[in-house]
RNA sequence: GGACAGGUGGCCGAGUGGUUAAAGGCAGCAGACUGUAAAUCUGCCCGCGCAAGCGUACGCUGGUUCGAAUCCAGCCCUGUCCA
């Protein structure tokens, strides 16, 4: 089975169901830890398996760097290099011509970065990107795009929209040229048009007209804020194919996700579970705290006793906080792990409302308590 | 007892006549983080005040000067070395 998406049960528009994949299956809707530099930061591959995750996100530019896409292609794959053998989704590239936009040069043909590490010159051009990513072994190719921020100017968001687009074409035809792993991997196609309800139709349908396998929301939380998320999420979905995954990438915050889920969204990444799990930020069912606030100081409270992740519940909130206070690693691997723990207990209690057709109260009830409101 | 060196804000440590409420680091108190250039970054950090500002402050006491953390004298303390 080289890929099938599955709608078990739907609710209103939030959708659940289960990717099937060589490598496993994907519950959805889905929240993918992730592990830029194959490894997801402070966790063993085998805790993040343990605390429910089905798939994990790599990313080409960091691992294209270090140590090399033909490196790790020698080395087996990154599934055994990291020793995580289920799925792994990876991103093109495309988020980092936005992040590190004063690394790179953008022409019709690529993108050329200049390393962060040791400023080498390196081409990503749409062709390379799926190269890499085939290199890698991924499971779940994405297209090469580029991600605007939020505050760029319409006909600027448009020019990018097209030329993401043109890209997309090029992403599938470079993916099909690897026959071999084509025949076993899937590739999703990226909407872009951040605002915009007409560049996101044109875009939708563009991607559509090409043909993916999955369709993933893209050029969102770059700042926009999350009214202005929801406003696009409340069209941006349904001008994607039901019968695919719809994927919002780079989201989100805890209430992002029930917000998301809620208008039609399965599969998520984000870097602040395990960044903030780093940086002593902990997330819990009455909101984000950060650990290193002194009134945690003498808190023999753990932060969530009803867990059964371990770092969740057999660490007084104490410990924690000295162990952040500190600058111990322990500190940022509790955190981290109790955070991917977090937010896949909210994954499965959504997917378990979806599928109870109680998704609406579901997502009253936890915004009463994370949010206080 | 003698010879050097030195005493700066909670700690370390710049500063050696006015631009100094006094660099920088640490600690402390908060905040941010959304397809990871992040175990990171930002703000606050003498007292009172919303602020303008006022008051205190560079071991102590006195002096020189329009003006002193900075120069002078005495004293007290600390370190190293010599007896």
């Amino acid at each position: 089975m080289r890929f099938s998406f599955q709608l078990h049960a739907t609710d209103d528009r939030a959708r659940a169901g289960k990717i099937t994949m060589q490598r496993g299956e994907i519950r959805t809707p889905t929240f993918m830890p992730v592990g830029t530099a194959a490894t997801v930061k402070a966790m063993k591959p085998e805790s993040v398996r343990d605390i429910g995750a089905d798939i994990i996100l790599g990313n080409t530019y960091h691992l294209m760097l270090r140590p090399g896409a033909e490196r790790v292609a020698r080395l087996g794959g990154l599934h055994d290099f990291m020793k995580w053998d289920r799925p792994i989704l990876t991103d093109s590239g495309g988020y980092q011509v936005m992040s590190l936009s004063e690394l790179r040069k953008l022409t019709e043909q690529g993108v050329e970065f200049r390393s962060h590490i040791d400023g080498s010159k390196h081409m990503l051009t749409p062709e390379r990107s799926m190269e890499i990513q085939r290199l890698l072994g991924s499971n779940i190719v994405m297209c090469f795009d580029e991600c605007p921020r939020a505050e760029r100017p319409r006909d600027e968001i448009a020019a990018s929209m097209e030329l993401s687009m043109r890209w997309a074409k090029r992403s599938r035809d470079g993916f099909n040229s690897g026959e071999e792993h084509a025949a076993r991997s899937a590739l999703f196609g990226i909407q872009q048009g951040a605002l915009d309800e007409d560049l996101r139709r044109v875009s939708a349908q563009r991607l559509i007209d090409i043909g993916f396998d999955g369709y993933a929301v893209g050029g969102l939380a770059v700042g926009e804020g999350q009214d202005a998320m929801f406003g696009v999420l409340d069209y941006a979905p349904e001008m994607l194919p039901q019968d695919a995954p719809r994927y919002l990438m780079g989201v989100g915050k805890p209430d992002d996700l029930v917000g998301a889920v809620e208008r039609g969204i399965d599969m998520f990444d984000c870097v602040l579970p395990t960044r903030s799990g780093r940086n002593g930020q902990a997330f819990t069912w009455n909101g984000p705290i950060n650990l290193r606030n002194a009134r945690f100081a003498e808190d023999l409270e753990p932060l969530d006793e009803a867990s059964d992740c371990s770092a969740s519940c057999d660490y007084s909130k104490a410990y924690l906080h000295h162990l952040h206070k500190s600058h111990e690693i322990l500190g940022a691997m509790l955190l981290t792990e109790h955070n991917l723990a977090f937010y896949q207990t909210l994954m499965r209690r959504m997917r378990d409302a979806i599928g109870a057709g109680r998704f609406a109260e579901f997502a009253s009830d936890f915004r009463r308590n994370y949010l206080g409101k």
